[in-house]
DNA sequence: CAGTCATTTCAGTAATTTCTGAAATGTAAG
DNA sequence: CTTACATTTCAGAAATTACTGAAATGACTG
């Protein structure tokens, strides 16, 4: 397994931005192969191509695939596991941001209910702080949700739409009376 | 310099939550301190509060000065530097938003560009793999550029509009019809 | 069911990051 | 210019995270 110099220089930089990403280097690395790789790869070859050990192979896919990030696959007649990333990369991107959801947001939407609950504590500043908080979050969520289920095609349109989404709002002001009034 | 429960444990949170959001625990506890806090605090309070070295919050301070999360503020007559965070919440995400595309994505659009400017390398499959990843990141910049222009009220409307949404840009097709060629 | 190959686990080590205390630097006031 | 803080820097210590090699587990094959 030789690596192109293109194919090196990509794999290099994804192992660099991995702990900015929330991951580790090796883990960035094995992603940004199986990307890149037009079939699909098995411990062995991403261990010698990556110049890591067997372990190490086998510690980040077991990470990727607790972030959904590759699709296992099987060859017949071959009983070793085959990893690849989605071809479509809107599935990626969607994987992505459900999964960073899952773990920088949620945890924190759920404390700051949780603080909530325990009612009063004597600090009006922090507790109207925490529930403007809250309500931020939840409104991105909530947007965040509506877009997810949103087919790809309408997404694209509504992401190319540029500044005449403004317009746009402006005019369902009349279509959605409830909207208009704000706190 | 005395916590409330409540400050406790919202601080505490953010502390754990750091090593998730790309900060580390003590940034993150300074962080969370200004934002419960109704006024500016200097770097001995906090070093009080937290229960850590004064050099730490002085390195805290920097590294969330950086990411232009907090505001200096001076009082008369006492020379040392106070630190508040922005009351306007939309200010506070817009922040985050933006330096975490700075931090995260800009990077790899550069690096994505100046591998594709390195011309055909002999690996279709992955030359193909990288341009399509530049262009998702490209539309996706390139939305959030676009909604980071909007006024906070028109995103707010945007944001409640949620999947209604939808029939609304379906409505576009006729309005905009070069919007409708999709490749 | 014995042998072979694939994968996982895990204890120890290596590398990196975070934190501290002390010293250095900066800065305003007298 | 000297004194009195305030802040920053930085080398080393502490803590955390990443990685390896060896052993254990699992799973198919003949």
């Amino acid at each position: 397994m030789t690596l192109t110099p293109l194919q090196q220089e990509f794999i290099l930089h994804f192992g660099e931005m991995g702990s900015r990403w929330g991951i580790n280097r090796t883990v960035g690395q094995i992603y940004a192969l199986l990307f890149i790789s037009s079939d699909p790869m098995n411990a062995e070859t991403i261990t010698t191509a990556l110049s890591i050990s067997r372990s190490n192979t086998s510690m980040g896919l077991k990470e990727l695939q607790s972030w959904n990030l590759v699709r296992l696959r099987h060859i017949p007649g071959d009983r070793r596991d085959y990893f690849t990333t989605p071809d479509d990369m809107w599935e990626i991107v969607r994987t992505l941001i459900a999964e960073r959801k899952k773990r920088e947001i949620d945890p924190t939407l759920t404390k700051l209910r949780e603080l909530e609950l325990q009612g009063p504590a004597g600090d009006d500043y922090a507790e109207a702080r925490i529930a403007e908080l809250r309500e931020m979050i939840e409104m991105m969520t909530g947007f965040y949700a509506d877009m997810e289920r949103l087919e790809t095609e309408r997404l694209v349109k509504l992401m190319t739409l540029g500044s005449r989404i403004s317009g746009l709002i402006d005019k369902t002001a009349g279509m959605f009376p409830a909207l208009t009034k704000r706190k």
